[in-house]
DNA sequence: TAAAAATACTCCATAGGTATTTTAT
DNA sequence: ATAAAATACCTATGGAGTATTTTTA
């Protein structure tokens, strides 16, 4: 089971107030996300969601993860980046940090003003 | 690809000091983290880990790179660990957070000093 | 030359899709 | 009645293994 992406789906579904939706979102088919969220709950052994065909809303337990896992999939999203920076031999000038970023999508050849040229 | 897998194999692999050695503690087969390490360096767009066949050592990506990574993967067990307490209805003291927790697998019925029972 | 890493290949588990059933408004 | 979620089933991809080759101390 890929971790990374249920979690993205977990989020998604959320965010965007349902399966099908996230679905539709993602690009994915209705029954993959459903799939994704039970093997999430199941991988942590809580259910995280509760859901009617209609209505779904965050457990409680659902809500702390959610929180948690925001920041840890932004933190994961910046690492990378600063990875493929320092790849080029850059670095992102740390009070910028988590803020600027290009589009998501690999870094190859970047000099912009909030990066800095290591020697 | 599991980007956790691979993450959890990077790290290991330098801790353990090399391809052959992380196998070994990860019961995979050398083969096995080889490709796990290529497929991160590539969705990455870096690279990770100088290698010869006898010496291995870290990029300067690479070292940025595991430095956030150990947080991260700290982070996403203590995630985990939460939310299955949230799951019984307990949680963690916060001045115990990141410190005291169980011989990692599932949490089912925990009470212990170190939670505390909601409402 | 010996131990480790990479590569080539094979196979099977499982991730993802399709079709269907169940559920709730 | 209809739109969403779950379930059952099937297929194909790619993850993991084995065997082999390449590399370097």
């Amino acid at each position: 089971m890929d971790l990374f992406q249920s979690m993205r789906v977990f989020q998604c579904v959320v965010d965007e107030g349902g399966f099908a939706a996230a679905a539709r979102k993602m690009e994915l088919t209705p029954a993959v996300v459903t799939r994704q969220i039970q093997d999430l709950e199941q991988s942590l052994g809580v259910r995280l969601l509760h859901r009617t065909t209609r209505k779904m809303s965050l457990t409680q337990a659902g809500e702390g993860y959610l929180s948690r896992l925001r920041l840890i999939l932004l933190e994961i999203e910046e690492t990378a980046y600063q990875a493929a920076l320092a790849g080029a031999g850059l670095t992102l000038l740390p009070e910028l940090a988590l803020t600027a970023r290009p589009h998501g999508g690999q870094l190859h050849r970047v000099l912009a003003p909030w990066v800095s040229v290591e020697d």
